[in-house]
RNA sequence: GCGGAUGGCCGGAUGGCCGCGGGUGACUGUCGGGGCUUGCCUCGGCGUGAUCCGAGGAAAGUCCGGACUCCACAAGGCAACGGUGCCGGGUAACGCCCGGCGGGGGCAACCCCAGGGAAAGCGCCACAGAAAACAGACUACCUGGCUUUCGCCUGCGAAAGCUCGGGAAAAGGUGAAACGGUGGGGUAAGAGCCCACCGCGCCCCUGGCAACAGGGGCGGCACGGCAAGCCCCACCGGGAGCAAUGCCAAAUAGGGAUCGCGCGGGGUUCGCCCCGGGGCCGCCUUGGCCCCAGCAGAUCCGGGUUGGCAGCUUGAGCGUCCUGGCAACAGGCCGCCUAGAGGAAUGGUCAUCACCGGGGCAACCCGGGACAGAAUCCGGCUUACAGGCCGUCCGCGCGU
């Protein structure tokens, strides 16, 4: 059994780069992922909950949520040499049910490896 | 019991499963460095499992006060700018807190106050009103004169009137405020014109550390309000902030400091001496610093960038009790250690119980969880907040 271990992103240059590749949309959240195509096989994940999805309080559950849900897929749906970014939307990312939450990034993983 | 005032406290609980940040010690686990007696010791990273700790009363707004760090800083005087503003106390300090005083509100408990100076000066006082700051007079009042009418009879009286003169500021009405108020005397009518009380001003005495309070005397009223308009007075105040600041490593172009040679004019015994010009230090005086010349040299320094480490949590700390004090608070004994991240942990999910709302006779069912998330650390202030707990006091009603 292969660990694949999972990194959590910090650099403003990932971010970005993820913003510009592919993208899926979920009822609470927004999808960004790209394949990296360097050596490392690396799987890492980024959250982003900006201002518009409320105060401090709020922003820390969305993130909080989003890293549960990627925390429980990731390891098994994500896949190597991978970067992806979860993006908290208003209400939507605190409010929907948890299991919905999870097969909403099943789904949307899907998508993104989809076509290739 | 109802209504009210006030002080303090809490801010769901427990348990599964899966996780996160930090500390501690462990390992037959790995990777790398160092040492040597060459298979051991040691240091660091990663991994694994163990154990302990892990958001708030406001963590918020960033409004005051400090600690800490760096920068600046020669003395005196003057000026400018900002802040504070009854008195006493507390404190490291404060614009905070406590206790008083004065004024205002409330039957009361209690609450509120930007509460120094208006005879230093300037400015302003809307609307209304005759008049808004220095006196003046719209209506009304008293009186003289004149005109008309009437009564008695040749002068007086009464009434009405006047582009007329004088007295007076009590009455009316306006306003936030009208040149002291109420009562009496006085007068042609009136007026501090005179008197009593109240208010106001000055002086004295008593009590109090003081703000101030009480009392006495004198004054005949002279001094309208606004200082959250400027201002005056007293007191306080350097600037920037943990993205401060210090250290290490890597990688490199340009820069800085000191020394050397040299440097406005004149003299020189080559040690120096005399005379300048310009700029800066808020201003002035004394004073200080820099420039008036650069270089092909020598030595040294480290900025910015990226990464890491420190600063970083033991502190004006928290709790019980005791002592002093009306209190804020201070002192003492004992005990405790209570988050330290850095795209930023402190969680996700499920169940049970408690709480609140709705439905139901009931078992129970359905729904709900305020304000809000540490970022160097303390002391305050302000603002937000579902629901709940405890204490003290006041008024009214009832019972004894």
């Amino acid at each position: 059994m292969t660990t694949t271990r999972i990194e959590t992103l910090t650099k403003r240059p990932d971010f970005l780069a993820c913003a510009r590749a592919a993208k899926a949309p979920a009822p609470a959240f927004l999808l960004q992922a790209r394949n990296r195509r360097d050596k490392d096989d690396l799987t890492r994940v980024g959250f982003t909950c900006s201002k518009k999805v409320g105060n401090a309080v709020a922003r820390n559950r969305a993130k909080r949520r989003l890293r549960a849900i990627a925390r429980a897929i990731l390891p098994a749906h994500g896949q190597p040499g991978w970067d992806y970014v979860l993006i908290g939307r208003a209400g939507a990312t605190a409010s929907r049910d948890y299991m919905e939450l999870e097969a909403d990034l099943i789904r949307t993983l899907r998508k993104v490896h989809g076509p290739k």
